[in-house]
RNA sequence: GCCGGGGUGGCGGAAUGGUAGACGCGCCCGACUUAAAAUCGGGUGUCUUCGGACGUGAGGGUUCAAGUCCCUCCCCCGGCACCA
């Protein structure tokens, strides 16, 4: 009989719309008496996308791998938190409405209607209800109110500093967006720049970032190897040195405390705070301010690529462990940002320091010798952090192996008051102002009497008012809306002016994943209870790219939400998936390389079935993958196969026989559920189902065939949503969505007969079809008979006999 | 330099220490068709004297048996790096 053939613009909106109007994918709280009984609850979320006009090939992989793990989750008995939005606040909404005129908001509210439709179009099985997005009062008035948090926590704060500076978006950056000294959203070198800015104290919860790894189990290495680069600790020493001749002292971090008696000359930073006071009213004053002005004028890449310069300042300071004068330079290869922003030096042991010390014939004295053999420290710095090293010149220290000699010298240092151990971390607290409109604005008041002074809880939301013009100048946009800047002081009721710098978005996306419990409160940000109940998230899945940033800003955002007592968790992603990028022709797929395919496109093609299937059956979704233009075609043709084959078993009876074939689909039901729970791995089960299908036309005649069937669009259902309702339906059932997951029979999973592989001295030379019933004996002796064995076994003798059941027979001869 | 992840046909990739290359793409042959598309069937690692031999970045090792485990090395990708 002739079918119609199969048509997915045909099907996938009917079937999208019936989601729609049956609640299919709701899933809402439960009531307070059910809180807590989480045991098959789950809470699936992947990353907020950013609303550009059209969804790309990066959302299709990461919100396509989301809903199959949530499809497989909920067929088996549990009830699934499956929430979307929107990052909505950021530069590229501001950028189009200087381009194209129009408002921000205007712009965002357009493009999150566009991108919501593409979504739709790809069948997500997603709870709606919960949407939310970060640019809306309803949304940004609980940003502002955690900004409030964690500012009276002490966890927010405001500090003149040098900070990085883009000048093409004209905004301050975080340490974390800036990538080889440019700016990470659009290349440009950074500059930097002195300004008031506002901060939270991330650093304090380095030691937790690290430590609390633990509760992390299941994430990636490469993310956690990455977080720990970035957070850099290192263990070392604070150590004073006396300024001679001033009541200065100056602190110095060290990782090498072993190594101070080789300490010959002292190094500050141009930055240093310092450095005009020491050299005030001396000879070199004039040379070092010259020196300062010429190295603030040096960007941080051509500082590293130069030769090591600097400039003496006249003075010295006392090295407290020999009390020998050691002179004070000021050079630009060391770092305000880091440690204290002064070092001793030991060119004996650093390259770096003893590059300097050639460059201006300072004094090069060796302190640290291998326990075997010479080194020339005048020609080259030894750099060594072996165990067997020992300590040379260093007074009542020397001989003692470095490990000891570190903490002998430690322990005598802060015995004497001069030194303390201490732990330097690379981390730097996160810089969140920024000059720019679009984003959340900082709840904060500058009142003449009163200073900063926060905006109380009952006035929020600070609303985003609407101006005229973005262009950026250096300070942010909202410094020109006047009636809105200027308002009265919260505290005295004088006048006062309103931060006008927007909060970093990254800090909207540090909470939304909360937000999503309790989508619609507007008594508060969140209740306790029922955000406790979903989360910590039990699968993340997004892209790599955020290995740092967002992820480790939610982080910090949960540990302090968790020290203020408004969670009851530490880490708010148990388990972490990293899907890998789409490449197309040779590069990264996006805008700017101008190599990206549109999903909408493919849709329109092949429909979102076909796409869903293919992003997932490219390769393993951890690692990039190169997009194939023939790739869709590929699983296009599988669905039509598998409507043929579907439709036509659809007219046979259904009947309990056991055959070949309701064996395979136990054996595809098993392979399909172990790849899709235990391994996560999502290429493979679509091979699988490929496997049944091709059996299925194989043998159309075989009793089993409707069981096969109906096995294959039951298991494809969570990859090809659309196609599985109908086919099922057509198969004379109702809801595949609600239906249970299949469950395969043990007993099935073996086929009456086997392959036995043979093998002479490891290496295959026959294969027999055996019985599955056969013993080890027979299996021995059936390989000894086949004529091939029989050949090569002649006039030899058989020293050692390996059987693998249901497997091999190996004869060493 | 340090840390992490990789390297398998023409391509994407598959393989709890047990048949290397499942599944798909591409290509070749055939069927259907006036023809084409679609679809269906068959073939497709390399070499071969058609018996086989060789083959998972290179070289060693463990094992009855190694893509898989161990050692040495090469290459590619990512992170960190003037961080004291």
């Amino acid at each position: 009989m002739a079918h119609d053939s199969y048509d997915p613009h045909e099907i996938e909106p009917r079937w999208q719309a019936l989601w729609a109007d049956e609640r299919a994918f709701v899933e809402p709280n439960p009531p307070p008496s059910e809180l807590g009984q989480n045991e098959r609850s789950i809470y699936v979320l992947e990353m907020l996308p950013y609303p550009s006009g059209e969804l790309h090939m990066g959302h299709v992989k990461n919100y396509t791998l989301g809903d199959v793990v949530a499809h497989f989750r909920r067929r088996n008995g549990w009830r699934v938190l499956r929430p979307m939005g929107y990052d909505a606040f950021g530069l590229p909404a501001e950028n189009a409405a200087i381009k194209e005129g129009g408002q921000p908001r205007a712009i965002t509210e357009r493009n999150i209607a566009r991108i919501r439709e593409q979504m739709q179009r790809m069948g997500w099985a997603i709870d709606w209800d919960r949407e939310i997005s970060t640019h809306r009062p309803e949304y940004y008035r609980w940003t502002q109110l955690l900004f409030l948090k964690l500012l009276e926590r002490g966890l927010a704060y405001r500090k003149e500093s040098l900070q990085n500076w883009c000048p093409n978006d004209q905004t301050v950056l975080a340490n974390e967006q800036v990538l080889d000294g440019r700016c990470e959203r659009c290349g440009v070198e950074v500059e930097k720049r002195s300004l008031e800015q506002w901060f939270f104290r991330i650093t304090d919860y380095a030691e937790a970032l690290l430590g609390e790894m633990d509760l992390l189990e299941q994430w990636p290495e490469r993310v956690l190897t990455m977080q720990r680069n970035w957070i850099g600790r290192s263990e070392g020493a604070e150590v004073v040195f006396h300024v001679e001749g001033t009541e200065i002292d100056l602190p110095v971090f060290t990782t090498r405390p072993d190594t101070l008696f080789g300490a010959t000359f002292f190094v500050m930073a141009p930055e240093h705070p310092l450095v005009p006071e020491i050299v005030a009213g001396r000879p070199e004053e004039e040379a070092v301010r010259a020196y300062v002005k010429q190295a603030q004028s040096r960007s941080t890449v051509e500082r590293e690529e130069k030769a090591k310069d600097g400039v003496f300042t006249g003075r010295s300071v006392i090295n407290p462990v020999n009390g020998e004068r050691i002179q004070i330079w000021v050079a630009d290869y060391v770092l305000m940002e880091y440690g204290t922003g002064a070092i001793m030096a030991v060119p004996a042991h650093d390259e770096r320091d003893h590059a300097f010390a050639r460059n201006y014939g300072l004094p090069i004295v060796q302190v640290i010798a291998p326990r075997e053999g010479e080194v020339d420290v005048q020609s080259e710095a030894y750099v060594s952090s072996s165990a067997d090293d020992v300590l040379v010149n260093s007074g009542e220290f020397s001989r003692l192996p470095s490990p000891e000699g570190k903490r002998s010298i430690v322990n005598w240092m802060s015995a004497v008051g001069i030194g303390e151990e201490k732990v330097g971390y690379r981390l730097r607290d996160w810089l969140i102002s920024r000059q720019r409109y679009w984003g959340c604005p900082i709840p904060i008041v500058y009142c003449e009497r009163c200073g900063i002074v926060p905006v109380p809880e009952g006035d929020l939301p600070v609303l985003l008012p609407e101006v005229s013009d973005f262009l950026p100048k250096g300070r942010s946009p909202l410094a020109a809306a006047e009636e809105w800047v200027a308002t009265k002081c919260p505290s005295c009721g004088g006048e006062a002016r309103r931060e006008t710098d927007t909060m970093d978005t990254f800090v909207d996306s540090s909470w939304y994943f909360i937000r999503y419990c309790d989508p619609r409160n507007a008594e508060a940000p969140w209740d306790r209870e029922i955000v406790d109940h979903w989360m910590p998230v039990d699968q993340y899945i997004g892209g790599v790219e955020h290995a740092i940033l967002h992820l480790m800003y939610a982080r910090f955002f949960t540990k302090a939400l968790n020290d203020l007592g408004l969670l009851g968790f530490r880490e708010p992603f148990a388990r972490l998936f990293t899907q890998g990028m789409i490449h197309y022709r040779g590069a990264k797929m996006s805008k700017s390389k101008g190599n990206v395919v549109a999903p909408d496109e493919m849709i329109k093609r092949f429909g979102a079935d076909a796409v869903r299937l293919n992003i997932l059956f490219m390769g393993p979704a951890d690692q990039d993958a190169e997009w194939q233009d023939s790739g869709v075609e590929g699983t296009s043709r599988f669905l039509g196969r598998l409507w043929r084959t579907v439709l036509e078993a659809a007219e046979k009876p259904a009947r309990s026989k056991v055959t070949p074939l309701v064996r395979k689909a136990h054996q595809t039901i098993a392979k399909v559920t172990d790849d899709i729970d235990r391994r996560f791995a999502f290429n493979t089960p679509i091979a699988a189902v490929m496997e049944l299908v091709n059996e299925i036309n194989r043998d159309p005649d075989d009793a089993g065939v409707r069981f096969a069937a109906e096995t294959a669009v039951s298991l494809v259902q969570p990859y090809a949503p659309h196609i599985a309702e109908e086919l099922w339906q057509r198969l004379g059932h109702e809801r595949l969505w609600q239906e249970p997951w299949p469950t395969y029979d043990e007993s099935l999973l073996e086929q009456k007969t086997f392959e036995l592989v043979v093998q002479v001295n490891g290496k295959l030379r026959d294969r027999i079809e055996v019985s599955v019933k056969a013993s080890e004996e027979d299996l021995i002796e059936l390989a000894r008979s086949s004529p091939r064995v029989t050949a090569l076994l002649e006039g030899k003798e058989v020293r050692k006999t390996i059987v693998v059941p249901r497997k091999l027979v190996n004869l060493v001869v």
